[in-house]
DNA sequence: GTCAAGGTTTTTGTATACAAGAATGATGCG
DNA sequence: CGCATCATTCTTGTATACAAAAACCTTGAC
């Protein structure tokens, strides 16, 4: 399936917005971006459209298109979202797993763990999504896998600055030791709670969150 | 806020998409529905990229905009994550939920009783979804709520057939006064698990949904 | 009669043109 | 000197025009 051009300049202000390119209230401008992609302004507003439909952006009639980062609060409660979709994830997964999906969940953990050893922030990054996106995969339930990614792919940018914080690599892998126990032995609470707990932001993990926002916002 | 020209054709046709007006693999043509609602095929196109976004249509490019009606099985799918997020509301409503909105719960439910036994099925459908939206609100998480709102929209149609079913009115009050029950007495689990079972979809309610699936399709 | 190849006709995707509303700045009045 | 009002300019929203790709139809060969 080839690509509209529309698609492709949606997906590049996608990732200028994951990056911070655009901070929380800027205006896009539409004839600007269109001679800076080379195009006209209805493929970007098109583009505009999806993005708008993400939350990424806000189209306030005949004023704009305005970026529209979370703020601190619609964060903690997207990761409280994240959570609670995981956790359903992984109780599903518990009783519907299977072996070759083991294999490979535990295939993707020891990347993992190597990725922390050699303190490769972006392998583990990686690693780490493949490992959760099997899980999404095996509760059996496409439509919730579905939403889960997208809603991961949409706070991968701020997991991954939590994970620079000293001692969290190690942590989440320990935590990911748990996860792949509870699986294997089709502990469906457990596997359901290890991930809440996995994923969900609380204590000292909301300071380093708003330390986090703080450094994006500059 | 005033509406575009594009916002209003966007809701008329996902209306009519929910009212089953278009069937599944329908292809709309731009031309003829431009002209029947008297605009060019701009903001029609437009409106064509958000219910893509929502999953109502399919865009495939160069060939055209598919109407997208929900098979079995992704209906199902859905089924079981409204289950699981409502749970999820309940559990936290449970906690947080506020004196007032307990009230205005009580009242919902009230009007609900009523509807079913003045056998208003539109007023009891109008009913339910204010009870349950008040629910989604008091977990005090507006990200979740919105969600939990888009999903609930979504899927309406399909509960609304669902209520035609000789009995189900009487379960599902009985069912409401449980969650209500759960609520008042700050009680999360027990609140999570009521709404899981009102919502979810199994055993018999499994086959009206395919009853419902075969006269959608008529 | 059937199938294939080529041309014709639709239909989509993008560019441009135009219209209407919002932002901005200048000017006049208090 | 400050503020309000009006005109100008800019920007968005929509219509139209054009180009490219897909669907189709016809025609010809076997």
């Amino acid at each position: 399936m080839e690509k509209r051009r529309a698609d492709q300049i949606a997906e590049q202000l996608e990732e200028r917005i994951f990056n911070g390119t655009y901070a929380d209230g800027d205006r896009l401008d539409e004839v600007r971006l269109a001679e800076q992609f080379g195009v006209s302004r209805t493929p970007l507003r098109e583009a505009f459209q999806r993005l708008a439909l993400s939350g990424l952006l806000e189209l306030i009639p005949r004023r704009g298109a305005f970026v529209r980062q979370p703020g601190p609060v619609e964060l903690i409660e997207m990761f409280e979202v994240m959570a609670e979709l995981e956790a359903v994830c992984g109780r599903l997964a518990a009783l519907r797993i299977s072996d070759l999906a083991l294999t490979e969940l535990r295939e993707a953990n020891e990347s993992c763990q190597r990725a922390v050893e050699a303190r490769d922030a972006d392998a583990y990054y990686f690693e780490n999504e493949r490992f959760h996106r099997i899980i999404y995969q095996q509760s059996g339930n496409s439509f919730l896998a579905q939403e889960a990614a997208k809603l991961h792919k949409r706070l991968q940018p701020f997991r991954r600055q939590q994970l620079r914080f000293r001692g969290r690599m190690g942590q989440s892998m320990a935590e990911h030791e748990e996860i792949v126990r509870a699986l294997e032995t089709g502990q469906a609470e457990a596997a359901a709670k290890a991930l809440r707990g996995h994923v969900a932001v609380q204590g000292e993990k909301f300071h380093q969150l708003m330390a986090t926002l703080k450094s994006a916002a500059e």
